[in-house]
DNA sequence: TGTCAATCTGCAACGGGTGCGAACTAACAC
DNA sequence: GTGTTAGTTCGCACCCGTTGCAGATTGACA
């Protein structure tokens, strides 16, 4: 499995059957939403997607686009992710995977890690460990040349 | 390295020496500080280091906790970790090292990873890598034996 | 003992997120 | 189509953790 393809949300026709078989309404703003989810890699936050949305749809609520977002997450389809940057991030890659940020700016991408099962792992006793996420931050390469060229413009 | 003794904070007098060497004052809220923090295995939160703080020097403000803290940390005294409990953790223990999180009471132990070096690791191409950290979250004994006794109570 | 920059405290404000309720509407039945 | 109604949307108040601010206070040094 490469980092540049994964098993994506389901699409917005596959949302709205699975909402409808959940009893929940399909609503404009949640059809919306699914799409703007569907294949989306850039790990965005519920005020992003609010911009996006309203671009689209002025006069929805970040009310609603929250509401859904945490719909979509408790059925399943979408993973909640905090990297430590202030607001969560929205992921709609379900495959077992973990993370990179930018301290600098804050971008995210995935990462697949193999081998994490063969860790020696000291201090997890008593713990029925359910989960094991894995962080990494850094400078991104946008940042990191934004950095040299400033300092060659001082230099 | 066992995960029972790890490289404490400086003791408090140390401490006193390193605040004095930076041109900070050492006051009594901060002496206090020191000494709430030298040794503390517990990974406390702003919020419960001001209530043991306050029991000892009533009237302390729940601002200086936080502004200590911090210059503790920005002098490399004292990590900041984020669990995804809500508040940010303080941990005097400087020593590489990772965690887990009880999901059920927010409890937070120390864990040390081997063999971390070894991990294949795909998706960091353009960033340059600063730092790893591991996350275990799953559930504590108490917990779990909490869990175990209300189910047999209702059986 | 005096000076003064550093500190402390209380309070306002901020960002991210949630609870609530009145107005609205998708879904289904007739 | 029209009616019914449970689910939804939206706006707003509010919560939590944390930081900015400024006036009162005080540690450090002369
Ligand atoms: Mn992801
Ligand atoms: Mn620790
Ligand atoms: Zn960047
Ligand atoms: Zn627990």
């Amino acid at each position: 499995m490469g980092a540049s393809s994964f098993r994506t949300v389901k699409s917005p026709a596959e949302l709205t059957e699975t909402f409808r078989a959940n009893g929940l309404k399909v609503t404009p703003q949640r059809q919306l939403l699914f799409g703007l989810m569907h294949g989306n890699t850039v790990h965005p936050t519920a005020e992003a997607l609010f911009a996006e949305a309203s671009a689209r749809m002025p006069g929805i609520s970040l009310r609603t686009v929250y509401q859904t977002l945490t719909d979509l997450a408790s059925m399943g389809e979408l993973r909640l992710i905090d990297v430590g940057t202030g607001a969560t991030r929205f992921d709609p890659n379900t495959d077992d995977h973990h993370h990179v940020v930018c301290s600098s700016c804050g971008e995210v991408r995935d990462v697949y890690v193999a081998g994490s099962d063969r860790l020696k792992v000291d201090g997890l006793e008593g713990f029925r460990i359910e989960e094991a996420s894995i962080l990494f931050s850094g400078t991104c390469v946008t940042c990191a040349s934004d950095t040299v060229s400033r300092a060659s413009a001082r230099g």
